[in-house]
DNA sequence: CTTGACTCTGGACTATACTCCAAGGTTTAT
DNA sequence: ATAAACCTTGGAGTATAGTCCAGAGTCAAG
């Protein structure tokens, strides 16, 4: 069982962020010391690795406690559900793909018609456009 | 000049919402009636437009507050100083786009390992994956 | 026995972009 | 005259993901 401190040192996640975690329901120390020390087992360290794998791929920390929930009910979960899940979530991904592209677009457009040169903006085709 | 509630009806920004731009110094109204009442002139609704049009192609409130510093200064700033800025948002936003297609990309790769059968997922190659 | 390192809690603060509310004043219509 | 509709301000709340701090307790070493 280690202490709060050395946990965050093994996870590179900040004591602070480890307290924020368990707060919001994600991770709860196996025990404490009589003095009200966190401390935490082998089982807790690889729960910190799953947050911290689930964020390098982008699910936020509500869709990480959706995702425990599946871990900790693994038997009568289906590969189905946890794959349905991934799914979906690709398509939010998808979905923000696509206006952010559409955002690039728009403002390469914006740049493309405007000359650039040093002449003052008072005819800047960017600010004409954004008037209208 | 028209009252705050005439011009939440006419550029489609609930008064809230300008109140809080206002509050957030992107826009003053031109006058106040004796009561108090925000007046706004012509020059305030076009104001309120180009933040609209800013806010359609992906530019921050903080990002329209420059850009609205560079109207202001047209004759100071050249077109080059505009696209500039522009340029550098593009940079900002295609960074942006560089991370949902990563994140996508590890998602799909998640998922396509996944059998998706509906057998219990004590052996979910997604689970697992997170896990280390 | 004291110093330094570590931990605890609760609460404030950051950024982004609003949204909602209460309590009160003003305008407009009937 | 009064009710409805509109306006004012300040402040709180929402979601996301933390970070930072103060004041206090704990623990090991010199």
């Amino acid at each position: 069982m280690i202490r709060i401190g050395e946990l965050a040192h093994q996870s590179q996640v900040s004591r602070d962020t480890l307290r924020f975690y368990e707060k919001h329901g994600l991770i709860t120390p196996s025990a404490r010391t009589d003095a009200g020390y966190r401390l935490y087992a082998e089982s807790d360290i690889k729960r910190i690795g799953f947050i911290v794998s689930a964020k390098k791929v982008g699910f936020t920390l509500n869709e990480i406690q959706q995702l425990l929930q599946l871990e900790v009910t693994k038997d009568i979960k289906s590969c189905q559900d946890v794959k349905e899940f991934v799914d979906h979530k690709i398509q939010l991904v998808n979905q923000q793909l696509i206006e952010t592209r559409r955002i690039k677009k728009s403002l390469e457009t914006l740049s493309e018609a405007c000359c650039g040169g040093d002449e003052p903006a008072t005819q800047c085709t960017i600010l004409d456009t954004l008037n209208r």
